[in-house]
DNA sequence: GTGCTTGCAAATGCTTTGCACGGCC
DNA sequence: GGCCGTGCAAAGCATTTGCAAGCAC
């Protein structure tokens, strides 16, 4: 498990991934964001003071996402956010529903109902993904209207 | 709660919608479907008997939803697919990560976990989708390699 | 120097929109 | 008959690809 940039680099070397400028900054900005992030969303943060194209944070992206070093996350809107890997970095979304907040769960204690399926389906499970929706405090506290509807 | 085809348009009737061949056809597409399906995926399905157009379902689709009859659920891959709602509709997804089979998963037991999460966040939890992935009992008989990696 | 990376531009694929015709109620 | 729904074509948007120039090693 990768623990920090200098980590990161040294991974992506080992890798056979060369070391550029705009690697180096893409990492930095994604690891100054505890939260999952837009091709996007990176774009904006990095394109006034390095320039960096567009397309080279897509392929960025994928070539972390090859060498293990991020993982991609689909939101609820449909588009794609990457997370870097962190150590101990198995957590969960719970986003609101008014406002957009996110904040990260921490353990789901899901490997009981992981075991039970295994043993209804005959599925080797690997992984899982849970996100939850709700209102915030603060929308709470404000009265908004949640736009949600339940799942299926 | 929705029951079947005959309640499926007589609650459309009720929103003030207008039944159309078109509907009818897509809801029979989707009724007739266990799971989830993509706009393309059923326009492939009502394309040569009736000359559906695509656009007409990805209206329809925005109608049934509007009208809370569908759901959403945007997949791994990032594209979006939607699901009748059907009485006792709340489960969840088992992807196989090697042949893409997708199976159901029942009742998932996260009621406790949705009461913890809310005390430590002060969120109202409203909902939450859980997606498990793995390995089907076809492909561990073929031994097939799996092509998952872990979530974030 | 070699081969991976980048940036530009253009292509792609899914989804949405404008507009006129047609069909449901 | 009024108005919503449909189909066509085109636009919109995120993402991918081809290709030549540039840079890491």
């Amino acid at each position: 498990m990768v623990y920090s940039y200098k980590d990161i680099l040294a991974e992506l070397r080992r890798e056979g991934y060369k070391i550029t400028p705009q690697r180096r900054a893409i990492i930095q900005i994604m690891e100054a964001t505890e939260s999952h992030m837009t091709p996007l969303e990176i774009y904006s943060r990095t394109n006034s003071s390095s320039g960096i194209s567009l397309v080279t944070i897509y392929r960025t992206l994928d070539t972390l996402e090859k060498a293990g070093l991020i993982c991609q996350f689909n939101t609820q809107s449909g588009h794609t956010s990457y997370l870097l890997r962190r150590p101990r970095s198995h957590h969960h979304h719970l986003v609101c529903s008014v406002c957009g907040l996110v904040v990260n769960i921490g353990e789901c204690g899901l490997e009981e109902v992981e075991e039970r399926v295994s043993k209804d389906t005959g599925f080797k499970i690997v992984s899982h993904t849970l996100d939850m929706s709700g209102v915030c405090p603060e929308c709470q506290k404000n009265n908004r209207q949640t736009l949600g509807r339940d799942f299926c």
